[in-house]
DNA sequence: AGCACGCCGACT
DNA sequence: GTCGGCGTGCTC
């Protein structure tokens, strides 16, 4: 008799981090099943916690007495047997508890709420229950809400059993639903009914005319009510009268209320074919097989992906597509959408938890084959998936930065070997590490070496500013790249500005005493916000007052320094006050909608220039743009990481891949204080091959990925001194388990040594082959948890995207 | 996480 | 003497 089931539950620690077994009470016997949500009473005042059901057994080892369940949330699994193994293999290779897993591969909405609630007992006197309750049968109780003394007294009045506490574990996963109106059959009745009703009751008589004329097909009742102009009161008092049937009918939110324009498959050519062709082999042999797309800006990646997901389609069979959540851009998605209609499902950060939740259970029943999507799409619940595809696969935003740092390109090859089909990572400028992995062997190199009209690459020219600086007066605009742009606006053609801008800001210094405006809970600079017209930290969310004068010395002298993209564009008005220019950052851009928005105008010519971040970079395709310029391209060279090379290289050849895709020729100057430096100058070439040899050789020189693996341990104190001594005694283990091989660097405090007022101190392991490294990092986080709550804590990151 | 148990300071 | 501070350990 199966009557036990295995359990994970709710409880985010490391103690809590296995099944707890629960008797499957008679009523649920054969209903519960792996992979369903339950409630159970967890710990001695039985609170009730959401849970897993992660096995069914009748394994009786443990030896206390068993709780049973208390309910069943879910009327089928919502995590199938692929994803409860996806689970598993997350929480061991990022270091994660089972449940964070679980719930980062379920949507958000099937996250529970918990709350709890006071309940008078029988027994408690009136005076208590008056001042407590105030009549009230229930009260919601949120402790922070409460004074201490308030706090006691309900404690003491819950010891002596005057009160109970209700915990309630509240399901957001609603189904959304509308009323759907279905008039009477009888459209005699309804003709008579004009006689019936009141004279001047124009709303029912308009009803009446509208039902009369509709037909037998179903409306919802928002639509009838703006269709025949009534209220809802009125189509209430319809269904009285027998003129019509309303019904609450679950709808799945359609995302096609504006159909798109289907496409038709474009003639390939011979490399993209190729490609297709090595591709489709593998997906109708339900062969697992790992692919390096590469190909530079208009190779016509894009086109081999949508074939090869129309060939998994026709084998029956679904497709995954993974794009950066930035150029999860309308142009994009619709392209997609062209091609497979209604079968494409899209899931991205600008929905709400209940339309994902739509989404996701549109691709669960499998109505929606296709599935675009940004990091977390990679935990799409397909079945039968034909092909993976992973674009840009060189982005670093598709490793998570919190827990559990999974890396999406991990995850889609893992499902890929599940699945049995091909893996395509396609990018112009693939990582070193996919690259390499290409170079081994392990993964198969398509390549697109023409632009599909060969068009010529736009010619890069590098200017030095070094030399503008000393000519002339501090400017963000060299000599060339000014002329450059009066020429585009005099042509009436269009120009990208990208200002490189990782890891600065704008910051406020006084020009007196050198001072910096800082947060006061972390070790940064506070930027400026023009919009917001005050001084923001960018970690804690502390925000405070721009200074007229400066807190140090007092001098008036006190300005802002470093470049920001409402500076810049403060600069360009003064050189060029004709120019419409159209400012693309996180201070425009925050907005829901505001992205495309600003996109679609300087898609319709209404600015000259557009003037942003990095976030410019990446997928735009404007045919007007002729002009690309790099404002600083060596910001993200000047960033102590080994990949910043890397970075910049992938960032400054994807820029220039703005400039010049249709007939017109494309121009991109790059301003730098580095010329010579190699990223630069092999990004001015556009020579990917080269890039990748030169930065492989000083990759293993200098023992870097991806010559090593690495890992960043991390620890976090309220003082500096504790989170220092535990990373030594951490970095004291490691020492005495690892090998000759394995290189320790560290431990240091970490860049930005203080977040939100807690200190942080890391260390980087840099190993190839470290049988006990994941043993010893489980015991440490094992350990970690048993110094108590308010003592250091730990954290572990395999792979990381940077060592900062 | 949240609850109970248990051991020390400052109060009716 | 007790009330209540929060450090510690456990939860099927």
């Amino acid at each position: 008799m199966e009557q036990i089931a295995k359990v994970i539950v709710d409880v985010p620690t490391m103690q809590t981090n296995s099944p707890y077994s629960y008797l499957i009470p008679q009523e649920f016997l054969n209903q519960i099943q792996v992979g369903m949500r339950v409630i159970v009473s967890f710990g001695k005042g039985n609170r009730k916690v959401q849970g897993m059901v992660v096995g069914i057994d009748d394994d009786k080892s443990f030896d206390g007495k068993l709780k049973e369940i208390d309910s069943i949330m879910d009327l089928q699994p919502v995590l199938n047997t692929e994803l409860l193994k996806l689970s598993g293999y997350l929480a061991e290779s990022t270091f994660s508890f089972a449940i964070t897993c679980i719930q980062t591969i379920l949507p958000n909405a099937l996250k529970v709420k918990y709350e709890k609630e006071l309940v008078p007992a029988t027994t408690i006197n009136d005076a208590d229950k008056a001042q407590i309750f105030g009549g009230q049968k229930r009260l919601l109780f949120e402790s922070d809400q409460l004074t201490t003394q308030q706090l006691s007294r309900l404690l003491k009045l819950k010891k002596a059993n005057q009160i109970k506490i209700n915990y309630l574990v509240q399901d957001r996963a609603k189904a959304k639903t509308e009323i759907q109106i279905k008039r009477t059959p009888n459209v005699s009745f309804l003709r008579e009914e004009f006689d019936s009703i009141r004279k001047g009751a124009v709303q029912q008589e308009r009803l009446l005319n509208y039902l009369v004329s509709m037909g037998e097909k179903q409306v919802s009742q928002s639509d009838l009510i703006e269709a025949a102009d009534v209220s809802s009161a009125t189509i209430k008092s319809g269904e009285k009268k027998k003129w019509l049937t309303r019904s609450r009918v679950e709808v799945l939110r359609d995302p096609f209320k504006h159909e798109v324009t289907r496409t038709q498959p474009l003639k390939l050519q011979p490399d993209q074919q190729n490609a297709v062709d090595a591709i489709s082999e593998k997906i109708n042999h339900s062969e697992y097989s790992p692919f390096l797309l590469e190909g530079v800006t208009g190779s016509g990646k894009t086109e081999v992906y949508l074939q090869s997901m129309a060939q998994a389609l026709s084998e029956n069979k679904t497709a995954l597509m993974l794009v950066p959540e930035i150029s999860l851009t309308p142009q994009m998605v619709n392209r997609v959408k062209a091609r497979f209609g209604h079968q494409v499902a899209v899931l991205h950060s600008g929905l709400s938890d209940g339309e994902k939740y739509d989404e996701w259970r549109r691709i669960e029943r499998g109505d929606a084959k296709v599935v675009v999507g940004a990091r977390s799409a990679v935990f799409a619940p397909l079945n039968n998936i034909g092909i993976i595809i992973m674009d840009e696969e060189h982005e670093t935003s598709y490793k998570q930065d919190e827990s559990p740092r999974y890396h999406a390109r991990d995850v889609a090859l893992w499902r890929g070997k599940y699945h049995g089909c091909p893996v395509v990572l396609g990018s112009a400028t693939p990582s070193l590490e996919t690259r390499a992995r290409a170079e081994k062997g392990l993964v198969t190199r398509l390549l697109l070496p023409n632009r599909i009209n060969h068009q010529s690459l736009p010619a890069v020219s590098v200017v030095d500013m070094k030399n503008e600086i000393s000519q002339h007066k501090e400017s963000n605009f060299s000599t060339e790249l000014l002329d450059a742009i009066k020429l585009r606006i005099q042509r009436k053609e269009q120009i990208v500005l990208m200002l490189n801008r990782r890891g600065y800001s704008s910051f406020i210094m006084c020009r007196d005493c050198g001072f910096v405006l800082m947060c006061p809970n972390c070790d940064i600079s506070l930027t400026l916000h023009m919009d917001t017209h005050s001084m923001k930290c960018h970690y804690c969310g502390h925000e405070e007052a721009i200074p007229k004068i400066c807190p140090n010395c007092q001098s008036h002298k006190i300005r802002y320094y470093g470049t920001g993209t409402q500076k810049v564009e403060t600069e360009l008005k003064e050189l060029l006050p004709d120019a419409r220019v159209i400012r693309m950052d996180v201070d425009t851009t925050r907005r829901k909608g505001a992205h495309e928005k600003l996109l679609d105008e300087f898609g319709n010519h209404e600015g000259d220039i557009l003037l942003g971040t990095q976030m410019i970079a990446k997928g735009l395709d404007f045919p007007n743009v002729t002009l690309v310029g790099v404002l600083n391209a060596d910001t993200s060279l000047g960033i102590p990481d080994y990949h910043s090379s890397e970075r910049t290289f992938q960032l400054l050849t994807q820029v220039s891949g703005r400039a010049g895709r249709a007939e017109k020729a494309g121009q991109v100057i790059i301003q730098t204080f580095n010329p010579d430096h190699y990223a630069i100058q092999l990004a001015k070439s556009q020579n990917y091959e080269q890039f990748f040899a030169y930065e492989m050789k000083i990759r293993h020189e200098s023992n870097y990925p991806p010559y090593y693996y690495a890992v960043q341990i991390t620890t976090n104190a309220a003082t500096e001194a504790e989170a220092a001594k535990l990373m030594f005694k951490i970095a004291k283990q490691a020492r005495e388990v690892l090998s000759d091989q394995a290189i320790v660097l560290g431990p240091t405090p970490q860049t930005i040594a203080r977040i939100k007022k807690r200190y942080y101190y890391q260390l980087i392991i840099k190993y190839k082959k470290e049988p006990q490294l994941n043993e010893l990092l489980t015991k440490v986080l094992k350990n970690s948890q048993k110094l108590g709550r308010n003592a250091a804590k730990v954290s572990i990151n395999p792979n990381p995207v940077s060592f900062m």
